[in-house]
RNA sequence: GGACCCAUAGCCAAGAGGAAAGGCAAGGGACUGCAACUCCCUGAUCGUUGGUUCGAAUCCGACUGGGUCCUCCA
């Protein structure tokens, strides 16, 4: 398994700290709104990267925070006249309903900042003692010249991002990369802490959540490429202070996604919304597979809608065969792949996923299989070819998270189905147009 | 201003030195009671331009056009 790790820039073999097992966290929301599509990348893609683990074989130990505690939460609350945990129940709601729309598993470890204050509060502590963090008026930072290898993980060097023109004047900074661990601050929500009475800094919240979890330096860290800096770089220098290692061994990045070329942004205004997809989320999660992960999306309602057809073309068949089979009373779910043109397909599958999660590549293969699925369908004798493939396909859909509903008929479905084919046989194509819209309601021809 | 990435058929998109995957759309044909579905067939010297090489979409340079980060953002 070659996963390409942002941290040393190269495509690496994976080799788990701990034999049949993943420890992988990856950056959540801040949930003081909706998630919009963009977002949604990370959640489709990291579930996918954890589905094929498991489906190897992996124990996948999966952790995703919620960041509820920040300035939009606040503003927001205040806004509305209600507490944070108000707003941030709401939004975590909200994002967990989106996930579980989007097909992604929703059964993860998900911590929250506001239950881990004591152990972030003693994480920066923690920090000051070892002199990597400094304390001016309550306000605590971290001292970036501390870590000689700041700026490894975003490939910076300090005199470049130093040069940049945008960095705000901070006079309690000694050095303006520097970056603040505790703010003081009695608005909104806030803790009392050794440094001052405020909150804390959105940086160490991740750094500290992997610790209390994991106790160890993780196998993956993932989330997208736009907060590698400074936050991913600020969490690997937390790591080296506190703890003496780089939080993860392998940094996973995903690519962003624009809208019709233009940056998307909640603050641009420009957004898509999860929530109000107009499409099937199965077909959207299609298209965001239908890329490489790290490459960036163009999101255009063009590029979308091909997905959508593909999405019901596959659809369709799969129900199909499964109906077949079942009709026939001749479906074996656990009947063995032993077909050559099946068994391919399905190395082909696995090849792409381990070749840095190539679920473009990956999707070519489920095509080649609903390919074999079309032609099988129309002869419908092949028993035993249909049900390995059959099994190969859900294997593949399961991983990707783009699973097919195949719900066992009932009496009333085949007695229909029955029906239907002797209408046909007996050219009573009034009655055979009937019993075919009726099926075709219930999604069964 | 600084750092970096990308450019493959009408559209989306793999491939990363040795014969251009796949999908959508389009056209032609087959199948069909009708329709849909399905099946078969049809398409690219890989932005432009120099170089390196026996050989380049793949490596290097220049140019053009997009985009990202340096600032809250996934």
């Amino acid at each position: 398994m070659k996963i390409f790790n942002s941290y040393t820039n190269s495509l690496e073999t994976f080799v788990p700290y701990h034999e049949g097992q993943v420890s992988m966290y990856v950056c959540g929301p801040t949930v003081y709104n909706y998630i919009h599509i963009g977002n949604a990348r990370p959640v489709v893609f990291f579930d996918v990267v954890r589905r094929y683990f498991e489906a190897i074989g992996f124990t996948v130990k999966f952790v995703s925070n919620f960041t509820d505690v920040d300035d939009k939460i606040i503003q927001k609350a205040i806004s509305e006249g209600v507490s944070e945990l108000d707003v941030s129940n709401r939004f975590i709601a909200a994002f967990l309903a989106d996930v579980e729309k989007l097909g992604s598993k929703t059964d993860y470890i998900k911590p929250r900042v506001t239950e881990y204050m004591p152990q972030i509060i003693a994480y920066i502590q923690e920090m000051v003692n070892k002199g990597f963090a400094y304390i001016v008026d309550g306000d605590v930072f971290f001292s970036v010249d501390k870590i000689p290898e700041y700026g490894k993980l975003s490939n910076r060097k300090l005199d470049d991002l130093l040069s940049g023109s945008r960095i705000e004047v901070n006079d309690k900074k000694k050095n303006p990369l520097d970056f603040v661990l505790w703010k003081r601050t009695v608005e909104g929500v806030h803790w009392n802490s050794p440094f001052s009475v405020g909150r804390p800094g959105w940086h160490t919240e991740c750094v500290t959540m992997i610790d209390d979890i994991f106790s160890e330096e993780i196998d993956i860290h993932g989330g997208g490429i736009d907060i590698m800096f400074p936050h991913h770089e600020n969490e690997i220098a937390q790591s080296l202070a506190c703890k003496g290692h780089r939080c993860a061994n392998i940094w996973m990045h995903n690519g962003r996604l624009n809208l019709e070329g233009e940056k998307m942004s909640k603050s641009e205004g420009n957004v898509v919304w999860v929530k109000d997809l107009s499409v099937d989320p199965m077909a959207f999660r299609m298209f965001l597979l239908s890329t490489h992960y790290r490459a960036p999306i163009a999101y255009s309602q063009d590029s979308l809608d091909s997905y959508v057809n593909e999405w019901q073309r596959l659809k369709k068949s799969v129900i199909g065969i499964f109906v077949t089979l079942d009709y026939n009373s001749v479906y074996h779910i656990n009947c063995e792949i032993t077909d050559p043109d099946i068994t391919a397909i399905i190395s082909a599958f696995t090849e792409s996923m381990e070749n840095d999660f190539n679920t473009a590549n990956a999707l070519t293969a489920v095509n080649q299989a609903l390919k074999i699925i079309n032609n099988l369908m129309r002869q419908k004798t092949d028993y035993e070819r249909m049900n390995q493939i059959l099994k190969a396909m859900n294997y593949m859909l399961m991983i990707l998270g783009l699973s097919i509903d195949q719900v066992p008929l009932t009496a009333n479905d085949k007695d229909l189905l029955a029906r239907w084919e002797a209408a046909r046989k007996a050219k009573d194509f009034q009655l055979a147009d009937v019993l075919r819209n009726e099926l075709a309601h219930k999604n069964l021809v």
